[in-house]
Parts: structure tokens; C-alpha cells; sequence
DNA sequence: AGCCAGGATCATC
DNA sequence: GATGATCATGGC
């Protein structure tokens, strides 16, 4: 029979947890958690077996609950950094709304996504995995072909009435087979960065704890370049989306393009002088800017 | 039906 | 260091 423990998280200022949940279920096909009722719910796995944690609001802070056969006080610890790094509550993003509310053309942004906290992908492996599904193709197809990456690799587990999987480890995948991965709708050259990626990990070669060592934004983005696959958009995501990187943008990617069509006078693809004279505006809070941009695509 | 998707690589100039 | 072809498939 299962525990199951709660604590709590204090909802910090300009942090809107409806907004979170609205960019959390934006109606696309996501398979590695659910949102309902105001509440987030995921399959997490850990070294004595899995767990559901389950996040919603209660009055004036976020509730975390994780049902687990044993859930111990460092379970708890451990759940409470996760969700503060996937809501990214440990920051102060008043800064970034005295830029935007004197910004000329985009002000109107703080009112309408006010708490609006950049959601990230905790775990790095599954966020460049993540990335490189992406690349170039719909969101929509990238959701699915998630979910038949996960549903064929990932780790199943029944709860309730619902289906919870996790992300396919990297051992998993670095033996995965070729022609299952292209019935799956990976192109070849997405197999091969799949499997290379998944090996690097395997093998210890790449870690947040390796990228970490590197101070700099840029060679951090060298390190995560110099792997086969990922090129500027993808290692921009990922620092962004993984490793808390404030000053990131994703250089040539097809829905910032359409956002910025939409506010500024660009012509039908801002080269990157372009998009950079834009975001000058907004140094250190880059990574903010291009997820407000999406989000103004919703 | 045809162009575009939250791109990257390799060849070629 | 700039372009162009290629990858692959679904969405709209």
C-alpha cells in the first residue's frame, strides 16, 4: 500500500500557477504527465522504486504530493527542488518586467501572461532528446512521435485510471533498434543523433554537472555543438529549458520567427542581426523574451 | 495540393 | 562564411 506525503511550496511573487497550467496544457498530445482539475500530475522513477507526484494550488502555496511505497524525508526534498525548478520559482522576474513594461512595442506582454514563469524540462537527456524530435517539424507531430518513443521505451506504470510513463532512459535507448525508431517516424539522420546522444549520456560523457563546470553561456553552447545533432537552436533550448540559462535564444526557430513577424516590421525571416537587435533590449532575461514570444502564439 | 513545421548536416562555391 | 540540397512526415 502506498504512502502518501505532502508539503508545501510558498507561491512566490509574480507567479501565477493558472498560467503555468495553461502553458503546461496547451492541447498538444503530451504523455509524461497529466494536467487536470488544476492539477499537475507525473510518473517519477526513483532508486527504491516509482512514484506519482501530484502539484495544484491550495490558497496561498503550492501543494506537492508524491504517493510512493516509502517515501522518505530526502524523497521530499529532492520533489520540492524538481518542481521549483520545473516552474522555475526560485526567481526574482521583476527585472524582466521593468524591461518589458517600458519596452515600446511589447509591454502589453506583462498583462497578459502575468506570473507566467519559463516551464522547463529538469531533466537534461530528455530535453535534447526532446529538442532534437523537434527539430523541424510540427508540434503537434513532435508530440506524437514523443509519445511513441516513450510508449515503446519508456517506463509504464497504471495508477488510477491513468497511464503514466517515464522518458526512456539513455541505456535504453543507446541499444534501440534502428528500423523500430524509423516505424516510429524518425527520420535516419534523427536515429542517428538519437542513439549517439543516448550513448554520451550512457557513457557519463555529458551530465548537467559536466555543462555546469563550463561558466560561460557560450561554452557551455560549444560543449552541447560540439555533439552530432545539435546545432545553435537546439543548444540554445536546451540551456534555456534545462539549465536555467536567462540569456538564450533560439536563433532560426520557425515559431519566433512568427512571433516577431507579428510585432515588429521584419521582413518574412529576421536573419539573427535582426533578432538580436530586438532582444538587446532584454539582456540577461533573453530566455524570458523567447518564451513570452511563443507564448503570444498560443 | 503545396507549403510549412519551435533544424542540422554536408557539399559546394 | 554564405548558400543549396537533403532529410521525412504530418498539419493545415
Amino acid at each position: 500500500m502506498d504512502q502518501i506525503v505532502s508539503t508545501t511550496i510558498p507561491i512566490p511573487d509574480k507567479f501565477s500557477f493558472k498560467e503555468t497550467l495553461a502553458f503546461l496544457d496547451r492541447g498538444f498530445d503530451e504523455c509524461l504527465y497529466f494536467v487536470s482539475e488544476g492539477i499537475v500530475s507525473k510518473l517519477l522513477t526513483f532508486p527504491d522504486g516509482d512514484g506519482i507526484l501530484r502539484v495544484f494550488q491550495k490558497e496561498n502555496v503550492l501543494q506537492i504530493e508524491l504517493q510512493k511505497e516509502q517515501v522518505s524525508d530526502g524523497d521530499m526534498e529532492g520533489v520540492k527542488a524538481l518542481v521549483s525548478d520545473w516552474f522555475d520559482l526560485n526567481r526574482n522576474i521583476t527585472p524582466f518586467y521593468n524591461l518589458l513594461t517600458k519596452h515600446p512595442i511589447l509591454s502589453h506582454f506583462v498583462k497578459d501572461f502575468y506570473g507566467s514563469r519559463l516551464v522547463g524540462i529538469p531533466d537534461l537527456y530528455e530535453a535534447i532528446c526532446w529538442a532534437i524530435i523537434g527539430q523541424q517539424i510540427n508540434l503537434a507531430f513532435a508530440y506524437k512521435v514523443k509519445r511513441s518513443l516513450v510508449e515503446e521505451y519508456g517506463e509504464r506504470k497504471v495508477f488510477g485510471d491513468r497511464v503514466y510513463y517515464t522518458f526512456p532512459t539513455p541505456e535504453r535507448l543507446a541499444q534501440a533498434s534502428r528500423k523500430k525508431l524509423r516505424a516510429l517516424k524518425f527520420s535516419r539522420q534523427k536515429i542517428d543523433y538519437l542513439i549517439i546522444i543516448s550513448r554520451i549520456f550512457a557513457n557519463g560523457e555529458m551530465s548537467k554537472a559536466i555543462l555546469r563546470a563550463f561558466d560561460s553561456k557560450k561554452g557551455k553552447l560549444t560543449k552541447l555543438m560540439e555533439i552530432k545533432g545539435i546545432g545553435i537552436w537546439t543548444a540554445n533550448y536546451v540551456l534555456m529549458k534545462s539549465m536555467g540559462e536567462m540569456s538564450c535564444i533560439t536563433y532560426g526557430d520557425a515559431g519566433l520567427n512568427k512571433a516577431v513577424n507579428r510585432f515588429f516590421d521584419t521582413g518574412s525571416k529576421p536573419d539573427n542581426g535582426k533578432i538580436d537587435d530586438i532582444f538587446k533590449n532584454f539582456a540577461g532575461w533573453e530566455s524570458y523574451l523567447n518564451f513570452y514570444l511563443w507564448r503570444s502564439l498560443e
